[in-house]
DNA sequence: CAATATCCTACCTTTTTAATAGTATTAATT
DNA sequence: AATTAATACTATTAAAAAGGTAGGATATTG
């Protein structure tokens, strides 16, 4: 349902979300813990950084760090970009029947929109927490 | 955001709506009507029948039906038969960073199904109602 | 200035979506 | 029983989207 792009976006924040204030991690960094493809977390880098999700430093010693706290960022920005499927409308022209499916599909991708607002990524980071915490038991 | 197949699919669904009790359309017919490819919603009439959306009576003069009214008809259930994407799992293995991405994109998942459950196919007729309304005060 | 890291552009591969074609099957009507 | 009108099934193809790679340009720190 959601596309990869998403999911690497979201591990990628969960990683900078445990650095220490002040400090930067670098995609190469990240993608070799995350075992991703270091070219297409770039990618996703840049996004996230457009969007105003994450912070950037350029040059050596630089690297990514999150722009707010996880609280802060909802799903719905996260989505927006990088699926691009969210935004572009859907055709509400042509005959009756494709006026009414077009307007009802609209209002059902709005109400799913205000779905995915509600939805912040301290929930993500209560999994993380949860995840971590059973791994500490087996040692 | 939702397949082809799913906006002709209501549109299919819609058309039927209007029949008089006990009759039937073809698929032929109705595809002439809304400008859609025969075959391809062919395939799509099937799917619907296998879902019991619609019934069929095969042979001359047969056709679908509707199987219930459309009052009794969740989104949810023709996005299900239309778009195999909602029911593929999420993966919910591998490191830390994973599994907790893997549980919080199914939450939200399971989320967006209770939406759709919610909505019926009595809301998409009261807008064609409405469209067909407008179409009126022209005449 | 050298080293390091992001940024940008283009390309390639795989998968999915959308559509088409042909044939087999079913059942009503004559 | 033959004809005809309809669905059902299988295979193929074309286009679009998703996922991933490669190389070099650009910026910035040390």
């Amino acid at each position: 349902m959601f596309p990869k792009k998403v999911h690497y976006g979201l591990r990628f924040l969960l990683t900078l979300s445990g650095l220490a204030e002040g400090s930067h991690l670098g995609v190469a960094e990240i993608a070799e813990r995350e075992r991703l493809s270091v070219k297409f977390l770039e990618a996703i880098a840049v996004a996230l950084r457009k969007g105003n999700i994450v912070n950037v430093r350029r040059g050596a010693g630089g690297g990514y760090s999150l722009a707010k706290p996880l609280k802060e960022i909802t799903l719905y920005e996260i989505v927006l970009l990088l699926d691009e499927k969210l935004d572009k409308t859907i055709a509400t022209e042509g005959s009756t029947t494709e006026k009414a499916v077009g307007r009802f599909l609209t209002s059902v991708r709005n109400d799913y929109g205000r779905l995915l607002r509600r939805v912040t990524l301290e929930k993500l980071r209560n999994y993380f927490a949860e995840e971590n915490e059973s791994i500490m038991y087996y040692i």
